[in-house]
RNA sequence: GGUGACAUAGCCAAGUGGUAAGGCAGAGGUCUGCAAAACCUCGAUUCCCCGGUUCAAAUCCGGGUGUCACCU
């Protein structure tokens, strides 16, 4: 099987993707792929820091700014959503530039990760979470012990959402979550990507920047934004993004507003944090520290990488 | 100049003779259908400095330094 090359950029919030993977794209004749659980979903422009038309410079996108916020989203959702946007930008002689902070994303595509079709779940679901208020985490954890020893090894009782999810599969396909998570890396990736990883070498530098663009997001206009959302019924999803919910406890009178933008900028640098402490076990990124380069010397190491690679070849269509 | 209070981790801070709580900030990590979520782990061989008392001192005593408050 002859495997696809895209090129894939990868970094915590604010480390410059967006730039990198539009750069990239021009060079190559390339279209991006967006990986990003936030900036799929529809309006939150300022909140998810989505690229603006201007930062797009004609580069198409995909997977941004198509979903409602009432409706909710998943990894599996995703992966056969990107996977039909590849073949579509693929067909009209494109390389694809998956862009995005999502670690799970990223990875569940480029590594194919199988995700097999579920009978409707919501009645297990709300069984098992019935569950836990009536007995307990404990005991639904040690029921996980029984039936999916592996995977309760690997989890912490405290880890709600994972003990009850492991059950559910149990519950509702008769096979343990081990089991599936197996069979799920069996098919070989289509893909042939070269990794490219945002980063500074000084931790600082990247909050600072964090710091001023949420600053930057504040004179923007967050506060409307914000207030809009929440006049919308909210979604299980969308409402996890940072930025709306630091901010209402502002609305709600509980604290001044300094303090609700300390809390989002705080919110926002350990999210950058956890990016990247799943990047770094990927051992496949090219890592490019940013500290004091220019843009354009940013763009030029990553060429440097995807050219050294020898996978593409310039102009696309 | 005088009087008083205080000095504990990057910050806030408990501890008044028995071997340094807690919170925040920060760091490291886990991750397969809500992932911008959820979850786990980690800071003081030492309490401003010097000396003393005591089996034992962050805790008591003396001196020094610093900060703050009030007075002149």
């Amino acid at each position: 099987m002859n495997k696809l090359p895209v090129i894939a950029v990868v970094g915590a919030t604010a480390s410059g993707k967006t730039a990198l993977a539009v750069g990239l794209a021009k060079y190559y004749g390339g279209e991006v792929i967006s990986a990003d659980s936030m900036q799929l979903y529809q309006g939150m422009d300022i909140a998810t820091a989505k690229p603006t038309e201007e930062e797009k410079a004609g580069v198409p996108h995909h997977l941004m700014d198509f979903l409602p916020v009432t409706e909710s989203y998943s990894v599996a959702r995703y992966v056969a959503a990107a996977n039909a946007a590849a073949d579509l930008i693929v067909s009209r002689g494109h390389i694809p530039v998956i862009a995005g902070g999502t670690g799970l994303y990223v990875d569940s595509l480029l590594d194919n990760i199988l995700f097999e079709d579920e009978p409707d779940n919501a009645a297990v679901r709300e069984a098992l979470k019935q569950r836990r208020e009536t007995e307990g985490i404990g005991a639904l954890f040690a029921e996980l012990e029984r039936v999916d020893p592996e995977t309760a090894s690997q989890l912490h009782v405290n880890n709600e959402n994972r003990v009850l999810r492991a059950l559910e599969v149990y519950y509702l396909t008769g096979e343990t979550i081990s089991e599936r998570r197996r069979r799920s890396r069996m098919r070989e990736s289509c893909f042939d990507p070269v990794w490219i990883g945002l980063d500074y070498r000084d931790r600082q530098l990247l909050y600072d920047r964090i710091d001023r663009r949420v600053d930057d997001m504040m004179a923007r206009g967050l506060l409307k934004e914000a207030e809009d959302y929440y006049r919308l019924p909210q979604a299980a999803t969308a409402s996890q993004a940072i930025g709306y919910k630091e901010l209402k406890p502002f609305f709600d009178g509980v604290i001044p507003p300094e303090e609700a933008v300390e809390n989002l900028k705080r919110a926002t640098r350990r999210y950058a944090k956890r990016q990247l402490t799943w990047f770094r076990k990927n051992d496949r990124i090219h890592w490019i520290f940013r500290d004091g380069k220019t843009e354009d010397e940013i763009l030029a190491e990553a060429l440097a990488v995807t050219e050294a690679s020898g996978k593409y070849s310039r102009g696309g269509a």
